[in-house]
DNA sequence: ACAGGCGAAACTTTATACAATCTTCGCCCA
DNA sequence: TGGGCGAAGATTGTATAAAGTTTCGCCTGT
């Protein structure tokens, strides 16, 4: 069992304040609570938190390696804003990696696994009929990443944490319609062939999931944007 | 209004003070003149690099995020020490990525870059005629890196410097003999293909290559490694 | 002689103070 | 009236000091 003596690579230590920064900062980056562009002062967020300005610091530098997160010299840190070509890049990279790590995960399934998937969904098919968006998004994500962690690697855990946060932008900012983010259809499809120990159509499901999300994506350059703006305003 | 260069996601900043402390406790690592293990009390590289603790923490922090430095709470940071386990798993993440990488190198191969490969390949050759084992052992990483520059997908090369950081303490702790670290036969393969733009035969060297390496491993019990050090330490 | 505990030193962690830089707003001049 | 210059304000970058924790040596008691 996880004994703690040794928190290893990146082990959450949910009770260092600086993590519990992070985290909160994450959820509501991930929640579309915090919209791309938007700054993140120092101090402000020291008060939220009642932290000094040395352990925000510390956990938006953490941001900044994720990629959620841009820190530029003497401005500030603000909440990233991808672009197009960075959401190829994270697309890619999710289809390089998730069918093969729900390829493991079909290895490592077992009766508490099925119990927390199939808890998961239940709380994914909740939301949505909540209407909740904010837990919708934040559980289709959370979906993804419990699959990476049945999967027991834990450097396509991280490389995953990281491709999930920067989807999350991605979506918010080039998403066609008001579909929902992940449909919750595709998940239990997954799961079915996961419990089945099927890689074969695990990988697949997860493989046309991915594809399925990206197509609604409609990355357009945004320096079209400014532009077209900067006409409207100059004409 | 020129468009001013945004620093994006790690950009190296080579100028930024933190960054080049970074680096350099990298190089040490990577050229095994830091061996698992060590301390790396924050005076003591504040002292070296002539900056404040501040600086340090913050560049021994980005080293923790990319696996190669363990910081233990009020004990301060080491060397990491990957264990077997964490060994099959970045070789396992390489054998996945890398050939995918190699592939986009294909397309993206231009004059400039078979002048920098090659200019690369000479430079390991000298290196090895030299017996230089530091430099050796830095370029056969740098091998890897340059390729993944030449892919021009940045979320590739920030996966893959973490791979190949830990692949250096990999090697190290684990290799059977005194070969070399990177065969540079294979990396002169891999160019001949990259050239020639064939994909296949690229993917299929780097693979092999990537195998290769990890054949040369003994991945014994971690146990055993703390016996050696010992042994080191103590002959 | 050895085990156990006390205490000091060294180190990390956190907070605060200072310096450097950028942004903004107002004023002056063409 | 519009643009440019400049100073004040705000924010970040860096250093230093205070607080807390661990570790190691020493001392005492059995």
């Amino acid at each position: 069992m996880a004994a703690k003596p040794r928190p290893k690579s990146d082990a959450p230590d949910v009770s260092d304040r600086v993590s519990r920064i992070r985290e909160g900062v994450t959820a509501a980056i991930l929640e579309h609570r915090l919209l791309p562009g938007t700054k993140l002062g120092e101090d402000e967020i020291g008060e939220i938190y009642g932290a000094s300005r040395t352990l925000v610091r510390s956990a938006l530098q953490q941001l900044a390696h994720e990629g959620i997160v841009n820190i530029e010299k003497n401005r500030g840190a603000f909440v990233a804003r991808p672009t197009p070509a960075d959401a190829r890049e994270v697309f890619e990279a999710r289809r390089l990696i998730e069918p093969t790590i729900v390829d493991h995960a079909c290895e490592a399934v077992s009766p508490m696994w099925i119990e927390r998937l199939q808890r998961h969904l239940t709380e994914e098919r909740e939301a949505e009929l909540r209407g909740d968006a904010r837990a919708s998004v934040r559980l289709s994500g959370d979906f993804h990443r419990l699959i990476a962690e049945m999967s027991g690697h834990s450097i396509y855990l991280g490389f995953l944490k990281e491709l999930i946060a920067r989807s999350s932008l991605i979506i918010l900012l080039y998403r066609r319609h008001d579909t929902p983010a992940c449909g919750t259809d595709h998940h239990t499809e997954i799961v079915a062939a996961v419990r089945k120990r099927d890689k074969q159509a695990a990988r697949a499901h997860m493989l046309s999931h991915l594809n399925e999300i990206e197509a609604e994506l409609f990355l357009r350059d945004p320096a079209a944007d400014e532009l077209r703006l900067a006409d409207v305003l100059g004409a």
